[in-house]
DNA sequence: TTTATAGTAACATTCGAAGTTACATGAGTC
DNA sequence: GACTCATGTAACTTCGAATGTTACTATAAA
């Protein structure tokens, strides 16, 4: 369990309760994600907290969408899971004046900046309901698939 | 000690050998990157392989640049660690047929692509000469500095 | 009152990077 | 040849982060 899938994970949370709009309990979508209700309730806080999705306690309580897919962006999502480090390398700390260091780190820094640049540019760019649709056509398309599978 | 650090250390590393071309032990280089001749061992192991310095056992042995900075970039050298991992963030393992995950772990693997792609083509664009080139303007730069602050 | 749910703190597990110890190997020096 | 200085490397330790788990509290509906 090295690299951080958190991202990973609550699009897929979300995108099934954009594809199904019952409340969802955190333990339905635990079984979906493979893990833990309350591995799934900590991914959602911060999603509540910023008003993506809406929490209710007690029988018949759970998860529901609390936005517009089609205004959020993977962008939004990852801000509200608190921005977690993108790159999985880094500089060294820098040695108090020396120069070698710094001008590694300098070089090094620059192009760090530059991906993760790239990346939320990118998840700006992709909305939930982007996804949404995605996933209708890949249902389609195995629908498809199976048909010509089973009638072959 | 989360984010690796081996291309910053290891650069660290190089280019004071660039600085001073005289054979240098680990026990030296390791003082100067402030952690254990072992470490610089295993680092600089990687470089050996790839002919990018040369070791010798024994009395008056250490290590030595084996190449021309102006022809070596980070990339070469990243590639020498062996291409540790540049991204922190990954996707879930996919639940085969699920097409939710499916379609997640596409539409985030497109922009994880990009960006490390952007940085191996940064690392290919920056040469070991043109970082000790900004180190000596750097140097030059603090003793103009130290100077106007003795005089004024 | 019971049951189903989220909220959360505390602890456990796992993994990888980095550091450390111990010892083997090889190359000069005396 | 014995000694010393170096790298080579396996094995172990330490540390931090991501994830998983347990146990309990609070709340809402039946």
């Amino acid at each position: 369990m090295s690299r951080d899938s958190k991202l990973s994970g609550v699009l897929h949370l979300l995108l099934h309760m954009v594809q199904d709009r019952a409340p969802k309990t955190s333990e339905t979508l635990a079984k979906a994600m493979d893990t833990n209700p309350v591995v799934v309730r900590r991914l959602m806080a911060g999603l509540r907290d910023h008003n993506l999705v809406r929490s209710e306690k007690g029988h018949g309580g759970g998860w529901t969408l609390a936005c517009d897919p089609a205004n959020v962006t993977l962008r939004d999502v990852y801000d509200a899971l608190g921005q977690p480090a993108l790159l999985a390398i880094a500089n060294r700390n820098e040695r108090a004046g020396c120069m070698v260091e710094a001008s590694v780190n300098t070089a090094l820094s620059k192009s760090f900046a530059e991906a993760q640049a790239i990346l939320l540019v990118r998840f700006g760019e992709l909305t939930l309901a982007m996804l949404s649709a995605d996933i209708q056509k890949r249902l389609k398309q195995r629908g498809r698939l199976t048909k010509v599978k089973v009638h072959g």
